[in-house]
RNA sequence: GGCGCAUUCGUCUAGGGGCCUAGGACACUACCCUCUCACGGUAGGAACACGGGUUCAAAUCCCGUAUGCGUCACCA
């Protein structure tokens, strides 16, 4: 084992695999399908499987749907299909829902072993109704865990009292039928958010009763909405599927939630999964939660855009353009959508930002000639003469020129940039620009010019000479 | 309230007794590039929760306080 730091102040609790002797690592990936797959299901599924794929373990995908009324078959199939599409995957698969004859079996097991008693009681949801639930003859001891992430933590389990583990013999509660499958499934370690610390004592006494192994622990922090409280479907408990509609990259978003809360020894921020795996360390992610911030997790999905293939991207963009530009009943040209790709390019962190930019017409002189007010043709502190003066040169310049120049920016720039450096580029270029596209801000006249061809930059360029 | 966990720029973090005048990233601001916008480049503001110890020396070790969060189900 090596510590990529040293101390032998700070207690750092074995987090290598190999401790384990031969064992092999098995961790799980346990949701309960009570919902869309969301972030925080992301990452827990990620930091198990960075810990997994780092020391050859194996992976089980336990599906938790031990609640029938609120698990449903859709949200069990949105978070493996969230899981896949962050690039994470599996090597055992799960339910609880088919599992329960074992639970019963144990159930009974213990109980006729009278570490659990059947207990009549009134129904708590139902009032009036009978219940036999299960509870656990609590010995009441010490309990005191190693986790991974945090070190030694104790509790007194007489707090607990004698807890209910199962609702019948034949309905187990989630941490009977967790223990349970932890045991047969032969978990070894059991990777989690720390909203389940206090959910340990209570699991470490069902494991004694039953007389099975105690896995190793880590519980690593939650991450916090900006109220820096516990993510709920208020505070903005995302799902997956919302970013990756809004189009979001799948390698961006593991990249950013798998170093929410976990610092590479390199230093890295920017790592494809398999970096991450290699990296990994469970006792380096952090103790305390971390916001997760939406301006960040931009930051990460424009670098994955920027380092994207060229004809990946020319070839997305279409797509997003189009939808766009004939929502707002633009006449969608190809060839003109082709060559915006390198404008989109510089503009974006995220596709949806394109229907932004589309959506507020800043992309519409792309697709049909401006309206233009012509006090705002000429340059600030210019007057219509002056602009007439140039926009006129300018277009008989540019039609004089071959027509070729048309297809590239550089070229059209040097047809005119003596001109406009010798009268003055504002006064000159201003004008051009406006005439172009209708807009104080744009891209400059040349990329423009040369995105709607030569036909419609000569007409525009008269249209604004005659509304001056 | 009991129990548990945590606390470095607005946010994510580096830091493991002298290397810290506390480093980096996001965001922000300014400047440069530039007719405008965007991109890019450069620079800047911005933090060790508080109080006691220990030590020649504390962001770092110890104790206390405060604050925040989690959890106390016949949910998971």
């Amino acid at each position: 084992m090596t510590w990529h730091k040293k101390s032998s102040t700070r207690p750092r609790p074995a987090s290598n695999g190999m401790n384990l002797g031969m064992n092999e690592v098995r961790v799980r990936f346990p949701p309960s399908p009570t919902g869309y797959c969301h972030v925080g299901t992301a990452r827990m599924a990620i930091l198990n499987y960075l810990f997994a794929r780092k020391h050859k373990g194996t992976i089980v995908f336990r599906s938790e749907d031990t609640d029938r009324e609120r698990s449903k078959g859709e949200y069990e199939a949105d978070i493996i299909d969230s899981l896949h599409w962050i690039g994470l995957d599996w090597d055992e698969f799960y339910r609880q829902s088919e599992r329960t004859e074992i639970y019963s079996h144990e159930l009974d097991r213990l109980v006729s072993e009278k570490s659990a008693y059947i207990s009549e009681e009134e129904s708590k949801k139902e009032p009036g109704k009978m219940l036999h639930v299960v509870r656990l003859k609590n010995p009441g001891t010490l309990i005191t865990f190693t986790d991974l992430i945090r070190g030694d933590i104790t509790f007194d389990t007489r707090e607990l009292g004698d807890f209910v583990i199962a609702r019948s013999l034949s309905e187990a509660l989630y941490h009977f039928a967790v223990v349970v499958d932890d045991a047969l499934m032969r978990i070894t370690h059991v990777i989690r958010g720390d909203d389940h610390i206090s959910n340990t004592p209570r699991q470490i006494l069902i494991q004694e009763a039953l007389g099975v192994e105690r896995p190793l622990y880590a519980h690593y922090p939650l991450h916090l909405g900006s109220d820096r409280a516990k993510l709920s479907k208020r505070t903005g408990d995302v799902s997956v599927r919302s970013y990756r509609e809004a189009g979001f990259l799948p390698q961006a978003l593991l990249n950013y939630v798998a170093t929410l809360g976990w610092t590479p020894p390199s230093g890295k921020e920017i790592l494809s999964l398999g970096e991450m795996v290699q990296e990994f360390d469970i006792s380096d992610v952090h103790k305390s939660g971390a916001v997760f911030d939406i301006e960040k997790l931009r930051w990460f999905n424009r670098q994955y855009l920027l380092q994207m293939p060229r004809e990946e991207f020319e070839a997305t963009a279409q797509v997003e353009l189009e939808k766009y530009v004939a929502a707002r009943k633009l006449l969608w040209d190809p060839e003109i959508g082709r060559k915006l790709a390198p404008i989109v390019h510089e503009r974006i962190s995220v596709w949806s930002d394109v229907g932004s930019l589309v959506t507020n017409g800043e992309f519409d002189y792309f697709f049909s000639d401006p309206t233009l007010v012509s006090a705002k043709i000429p340059e600030k502190g210019s007057g219509a003469g002056e602009a007439r003066r140039h926009l006129t040169t300018l277009h008989d310049k540019l039609s004089a020129a071959e027509p070729e120049i048309f297809s590239l920016p550089e070229r059209l720039k040097d047809a005119v940039w003596e001109y406009a450096t010798h009268e003055g580029r504002g006064k000159v270029l201003w004008p051009l620009r406006y005439a172009l596209s209708g807009k104080e801000r744009s891209p400059d006249p040349f990329v423009i010019a040369s995105v709607i061809g030569r036909d419609a930059a000569l007409r525009r360029i008269d249209a604004a000479i005659a509304a001056l």
